[in-house]
DNA sequence: GTAAAAGTTGAAGTTAGCTTTAAGTCAAGC
DNA sequence: GCTTGACTTAAAGCTAACTTCAACTTTTAC
């Protein structure tokens, strides 16, 4: 299969499948004529990777995903703390989120005249240092 | 307050806030000297920004947030929809985590000799194209 | 055989959300 | 009064994850 099907098979642009290719993503194909040539195996591998992505994996991540996937031998060290560490981060995501979406729906109810007024009647300001804390580190 | 010690009170930076102000999403402030001099107030919407950044709002949503939290008048419609749209997104987000969550429990658990083995196993390849769709457009 | 569609490359461009830099001005403590 | 640290600006730089471009070659369809 050429890259533009796989392309369209997949969804993923072209371009994009060989800057993962770049990236040591995706193996190095076959060429005919200095054209790619992909076997299906590797409809699997952009499936997964973009599956990932839109989990906000980072391509670094995925790598890391991917080389542990495909060693016969059993899943890495490595590995096997990237699941725990994203186990732990998808928990933190629900949490947030489901605060995010109470304060929204109380935004949508009150009818607070100032955001002054709003944010102390939600006692949100010392959450706000809370969640901050919890939250991703930003900078620094 | 200082531009100084309103990024010390908030956690963020001096230059993030100028950058903000740069784009209307705080107020530009009273100088003396040439100095930004801001009230209190600006401490709440400094971090409320923060606070929907950490929740993956961008900075043009934000302002639209903002925008309606200030007025006198009732929430607009413009903000309103955001809201709406937003908890749909977080409803989303929940349920991807989850599944990313059992996925990677799975992950950690088998033994599967090779990817596709491994997607087969979880008949992830007909679920990705249906994430997919589900997910934020990504391209185009 | 020929035209159009699809493939190739490296390099430059894009976006968001900042940070850093350079070259100054202002403020605070001694 | 002087030094040090905080502040000012505009412009350039940074990162991730791609996309686009230009100039060319290969494949496909007729």
């Amino acid at each position: 299969m050429k890259i533009g099907e796989l392309a369209s098979r997949t969804g993923v642009k072209a371009s994009a499948i060989r800057y993962y290719e770049k990236l040591s993503l995706v193996p190095v194909p076959y060429r005919a004529g200095g054209q790619r040539r992909y076997t299906d195996e590797v409809i699997y591998r952009v499936l997964l990777i973009r599956f990932a992505r839109d989990m906000d994996f980072s391509l670094e991540e995925i790598k890391i995903f991917l080389s542990g996937l495909n060693d016969q031998a059993p899943v890495g060290k490595r590995w096997k703390k990237l699941a725990h560490l994203k186990i732990k981060q998808v928990d933190e995501t629900v949490v947030r989120a489901k605060r995010l979406k109470s304060l929204l729906e109380h935004l949508l109810r009150c009818q607070c005249a100032s955001l002054r007024q709003c944010v102390d009647r939600l006692s949100l300001s010392p959450r706000l240092r809370l969640m901050r804390n919890g939250a991703k580190e930003r900078q620094q």
